[in-house]
DNA sequence: ATTTTGCGATACATCAGTGTATCGGATACA
DNA sequence: TGTATCCGATACACTGATGTATCGCAAAAT
């Protein structure tokens, strides 16, 4: 008989306990690693930080990386599934169905605003980069992630520039490509200027070029 | 008596020896914090990598620290000087006087170029922008010097604009901020693509997409 | 040539972090 | 209420990195 399920219950690997307490370490390493980043972070930080030792860490990951990439995983997750609602979400806030050219740069903003929403995961996405820029390994995740996710964008935000009787005057996933671009190191900006509070949403710098921007990459079709 | 000129020589506070061993610190420094970012870099790997003991390295930098924003310095230094030869440079490559639109993304291209030249350095950079937004006293400094090259690279290419009957359609320095970050961006694109080769020059995606951009950010004069 | 000085090598003390093996208590189940 | 099990706490052995104090050699000065 096959030992691995007597019954369905035993099934379940993870007990509530557990992923509780997963979910806890996670939370800390976000903090501790957008802090000190994650070469500086010690096992005892994390493990400290959630309210435990580094047994309940050695027991539910088997090192540091292992943690990092389960918080990206998560954290990408989560900025996937609001994407994925995206206009539905965005319309009602901007203006409901009349979307005007003014209106568009603003519901861009939002689109961006959904998916880098504080000043941590700025952060820890940065480092995330980097770790892939130094390995092959990590860089295929990594980009195979962002493709996907700039397909997405660009898929949502094309159809909404395309209700305005609008379209790019270049391929649409490059203008998105630098849309993004241009979001990101405004987020950057905020950071380095020490624009603190969690949240930094909205960095002045993006609200200002950012529908600029959009007009000088689009033209009336045809 | 003042104790501390005798002579002009006995000035002389750094010998032509320690400056050598300055440098090959530093450079050993670039490539080992480019492989491996700074905190998991050992002060012995460094020392080793440049043909030294740790010895040599604690005579002439008090910490890891100290000896990173040297090599910051100096190749901030040494891109800041390129940029100011400038056009001089450029233009002989591009094809002398006569400046056509279409040329004109090439020398945009080329200023680029002349500050961002090699995969390392871009991966040190994002690692010394990644440390000043977790540290105000680095952000400071950072700022400052990229805020004072973006001024120089805007007056140049703003020039280079007018001199082909073009204007840029919003603030200069905002477009040429934009067309900066196209160019960075895609050099960490075309390094996590396994673009291997220490001289990551010209990117095939901001060679295709930065001219375009450019003729987007711009209009005829009047 | 001899002395002096500067600078890198060597050796040592210390510490912080890691991973593992074991223990004990809370939780689920009878 | 008793029992089994899971999971986090504790203790320990070990490694790698740091910083300092001292030594010895090579290059400069006289």
């Amino acid at each position: 008989m096959p030992p691995e399920i007597e019954t369905a219950e035993t099934a379940q690997v993870e007990s509530a306990r557990r992923r509780k307490t997963r979910d806890r370490l996670i939370d800390a390493a976000y903090e501790v690693f957008a802090e000190t980043g994650v070469h500086a972070a010690s096992v005892e930080m994390i493990s400290e930080r959630a309210g435990f030792t580094r047994g309940a860490f050695y027991s539910n990951f088997a090192t540091k990386e292992e943690l990092f990439f389960a918080l990206a995983e998560r954290e990408n997750r989560i900025r996937f599934e609001r994407l994925q609602e995206g206009v539905d979400v965005i319309l009602p806030q901007v203006g409901e169905a009349a979307l005007t050219e003014r209106s568009l740069g603003e519901l861009v903003t939002r689109f961006l605003e959904l998916q880098s929403d504080d000043r941590r995961w700025c952060i820890v996405q940065s480092e995330f980069k980097l770790l892939a820029m130094r390995n092959a390994q990590v860089a295929a995740s990594y980009v195979a992630y962002q493709r996907n996710f700039l397909e997405q964008l660009t898929e949502q935000i094309d159809a909404a520039v395309g209700s305005v009787g609008l379209r790019f005057t270049i391929e649409p996933i490059e203008a998105i490509g630098i849309i993004v671009n241009l979001y990101e190191s405004a987020m950057q900006a905020a950071i380095l200027e020490g624009d603190d509070g969690d949240s930094v949403s909205a960095p002045p710098l993006a609200r200002a070029a950012l529908p600029a921007l959009v007009h000088a990459l689009t033209e009336p079709i045809s």
